[in-house]
DNA sequence: GCTGAAAAGCATCGCCT
DNA sequence: AGGCGATGCTTTTCAGC
């Protein structure tokens, strides 16, 4: 679907990812303008871009805590074997619960990486326990974030 | 700008919230049609979440692949110090680069985690060596992801 | 707080450069 | 490839329930 590095993207093209990453809303019209267009060759590229799989997607940001979602936190996750059927089942574990947000498998051997929300306090001991006692977990290592100095959603476009 | 935990947020608010999640450039015609309601409710409400700060914002979604970040990968620093100063420092600095994408001060004192992205292995490793060598910064630990078996970037609208 | 109509603005198409 | 003009929607406001 997108190949590594695609050549055909120009500086144009460049812009318009930028903008549309910091504002996913923005009328075509107000972005035709910013990149110095008309209105439907922006649009073109827009579509190419999707359809390139170069734009995966628009998503609102939302904010956790007014849903109810207290805390956030990482975890560091062992299992007791590096057997593909083991990760795969627990890659499968983690990523069925609402509450994991990411699960990342990381090199060196039977570790993830989660990320994951809470309601409060006991809701996340509740699923640190969870983890701990799902199948061949040897070790849970929570990582418990208490300022965020930057979290920027994307990639720079530079 | 935000309570904790809004109590006027209704289910129509919650499911609008849940759509503009999954798709963000929606049109408030459609959106209005999937929350059974006219448009012009619809997008009043939709401006009432933006105001008060439940949707931050809006972003597309775009590949960091084709945008030749071949690499992503978290760091856990290790800090000799706890002193607020020195913590600030490093957040400071963490920040100011483009290739850290989040920055988060972890609970037990002196650590952080941040995500990296980086166009090579090569210049992975140039990042991690600038981060060793940064001031007051005692280990660093990369976490590479292999693979990444979910990666929702919101939050349950359960 | 919703509906419905109406004005203004936008997306999108076909054709031309 | 980008621009122009036309068409049909969409957004947005406003009066009225």
């Amino acid at each position: 679907m997108n190949r590594e590095q695609d050549p055909g993207l120009d500086s144009v093209d460049r812009h318009i990812l930028a903008e549309l990453q910091a504002d996913g809303r923005m009328t075509n019209v107000e972005l035709a303008r910013r990149v110095n267009l008309s209105a439907p060759p922006c649009l073109r590229r827009v579509r190419r871009l999707e359809e390139a799989g170069i734009i995966r997607g628009y998503h609102a940001d939302i904010d956790p805590v007014s849903l109810g979602w207290e805390v956030t936190f990482f975890a560091l996750v062992g299992l007791e074997s590096q057997k593909q059927a083991v990760l795969d089942a627990f890659e499968a574990l983690a990523s069925s619960w609402p509450e994991v947000r990411e699960c990342h498998m990381i090199r060196g051997g039977g570790d993830f990486l989660l990320r994951l929300v809470a309601r409060d306090t006991a809701h996340e001991n509740e699923l640190t326990a969870r983890l701990t006692n799902a199948p061949a977990v040897l070790r849970v290592q929570t990582l418990q974030t208490i300022r965020t100095a930057k979290d920027e959603a994307g990639v720079p476009v530079a």
